[in-house]
DNA sequence: TTCGTATGCAACCGATTGGTTGAGTAAGAG
DNA sequence: CTCTTACTCAACCAATCGGTTGCATACGAA
């Protein structure tokens, strides 16, 4: 069901492992058992977990002899933070219209508060 | 597993249908049926979605006669926006650091060239 | 080559998810 | 009251998820 990039970045971060995966690689890289060690999990476990923030775009990894450090890949946050920054305009916007409506009741505020509001027509993600 | 509310946010997120769901509540309230109508969905499936979206904390519902209106609450996006906002200020922290190393190379760089650096992958997508 | 370490892959399992259908409930209309 | 509208709830189902175990693989060391 999670086929494009937002929804794999989502469905990672919705795991609270993954989350404190994310939070020990952003202090610095590390191996796969590095990472596991703190969990009382087996390796695979934590290897699954980095496959699917690696599908996500949230890690990478490279080669060191039989290692596979873990980097994490902080323009996904960009991703994320220019979705959110989209409703967070939204949002603030329909308060200030609500603000405006507002106001122009109390101006005028005999009978007839019938809703001039919104009906909305669907944007899409 | 995803008890907490970070959890539920992200899994709320994770499904773009959802998403979408979202995108037009931030255009204005809409009902129930107002919500499934553009899809080939049932509306119990709608129903669904928003009690996910609901016990996420991204949506609130009242009550008009037999309407249930949905709202979309803005401040659970403050939420995501703080724990984004913590690994961008960290991964910005960590390539400063590197930028340093780097500097600090270049001005000693007579013999003696073994890298000290962290072993980082290319950059990416 | 053989051994140990670090990791990946595949099969399996129970719980959750996103969808369905069908029945039940709340409220205005006739 | 009954009918219709607008939903919710409950049961079910296939697919996915997070975990396991067991085995295969890649590499350095002995």
């Amino acid at each position: 069901m999670a086929d494009d990039q937002l929804s794999r970045v989502f469905a990672a971060l919705a795991d609270p492992t993954r989350r404190d995966i994310v939070a020990r690689l952003a202090v610095g890289d590390a191996t796969v058992g590095q990472l596991a060690e703190p969990y009382d999990v087996s390796m695979q476990a934590v290897s699954k977990h980095l496959r699917v923030l690696q599908d996500a775009g949230l890690v990478s990894r490279s080669r060191d002899a039989q290692r596979r450090p873990c980097h994490l890949e902080a323009e996904v946050f960009d991703l994320m933070t220019k979705w959110l920054e989209r409703y967070r305009r939204q949002a603030e916007e329909r308060f200030r219209r609500l603000d405006a409506v507002l106001a122009a009741m109390n101006e005028e505020d005999d009978g007839d508060q019938q809703d001039t509001t919104n009906k909305q027509t669907g944007a899409a993600s």
